[in-house]
DNA sequence: GAAAAGAACGAACGGTCGTTCTATTTTCGC
DNA sequence: GCGAAAATAGAACGACCGTTCGTTCTTTTC
């Protein structure tokens, strides 16, 4: 009867069955994603856990909105208890690069974006919502900065979220290719270049 | 009789059949490629493209390559006529969007890589080494213009090919999700203000 | 405890996958 | 032009794909 948090069988299943997808979709992608495996995966039959989604798209889109909401609670949510402005900005890289290392060997957010970069449907537009959206939390956080005068009032946000994003992007690349701990030397150290070119 | 370049049919045909195989694995990565397909675009049957290639992984492999060696044949080639230093590094940047545009709907480098990040296998073996190849001639060029005075001398080539590389691939990602045009203002902006930086 | 509702199963469908094998066609040196 | 050799076609393979359907098991409701 509780309609806001449903303890239903049905719903705690269908969770199951998700949190294994999730962790099939980081290794092999959102499109590797296949309903025998994880069949096999929850030890279940193909056709009881396809009765939890009406088709593998709709599959692919639960597990990306996991996705983003498994890192909004892990990266922003935990940010936001530093306060605004740079402290924050740092906060939510810190917190990212644990996430990276988490996912090292692949996130399915990124993943995704890549594997719907040119393509069109259901599954493109999630990954641009998710991603503009995120974006958008960058941005926002980017500006408090700057209200707060830690960054030089003529900033750029979209600019700034851009070049922090992209040493991000950078950092998830070349700790799947070349180790993480490198990787993640070079990001932070690119990041804090950054600070220090917008800082007023 | 000519070993250097081979005129022969097989030849010939090979090359028409990793043509195509290119072009469909930008839309749908190397991953997405299948024989099947791959015979339907080249009007040909499946065992008769299958046999130019032992398997599909060698046919894979075959892509990467090709990819690889066009990467070059289009960024890297045409830059070395600027004259060292900044000023091919510049060309760099500048053929390099030229490939991105190109490549707006999927590069297939870069989805190989991330397709292949934490995997282990041929084909992750071959991105790697393909990656590390590229970043290698970025740095030749970093030191080259260090060397000739154009950026600062305490200036961390590594570093540096880091962050051209970040922006580069933020460019293709963002592309691909949000267009081309603005992305590449970013990028370009992004990439002056490391050059002003670094300079000597 | 019977009846209704919900959840998972198991078999089967038409397709496509990569791969193998045997013919048939095409090419090319002579 | 002929015969050897290379190149392509075609059929078939077992495996897996997403999906459908009817059945069975489990849970809830009265």
């Amino acid at each position: 009867m509780n309609a806001i948090a449903p303890t239903g069988k049905r719903a705690a299943t269908r969770e199951m069955i998700l949190d294994r997808a999730y962790a099939m979709a980081c290794n092999d992608g959102v499109e590797g994603l296949s309903i025998g495996n994880l069949a096999q995966a929850t030890e279940m039959s193909k056709s009881g856990v396809f009765a939890h989604f009406g088709s593998r798209e709709d599959l692919q889109l639960a597990v990306l909105e996991l996705g983003a909401r498994r890192f909004m609670e892990n990266v922003l949510l935990p940010a936001l208890k530093a306060p605004r402005g740079l402290p924050r900005l740092r906060a939510i890289v810190e917190h990212w690069c644990a996430w990276a290392r988490r996912y090292e060997r692949g996130c399915v957010l990124l993943s995704a974006a890549s594997e719907y970069d040119g393509r069109e449907g259901a599954l493109h537009d999630a990954v641009v919502r998710q991603q503009a959206g995120w974006r958008a939390e960058l941005e926002k956080a980017i500006g408090q900065a700057i209200a707060e005068g830690h960054l030089g009032g003529e900033t750029d946000a979209t600019q700034l979220a851009f070049e922090i994003y992209a040493f991000m992007l950078m950092l998830h690349h070349d700790a799947g290719l070349f180790g993480f701990e490198e990787a993640r030397r070079r990001a932070l150290s690119a990041i804090d270049r950054l600070f220090a070119s917008y800082r007023a």
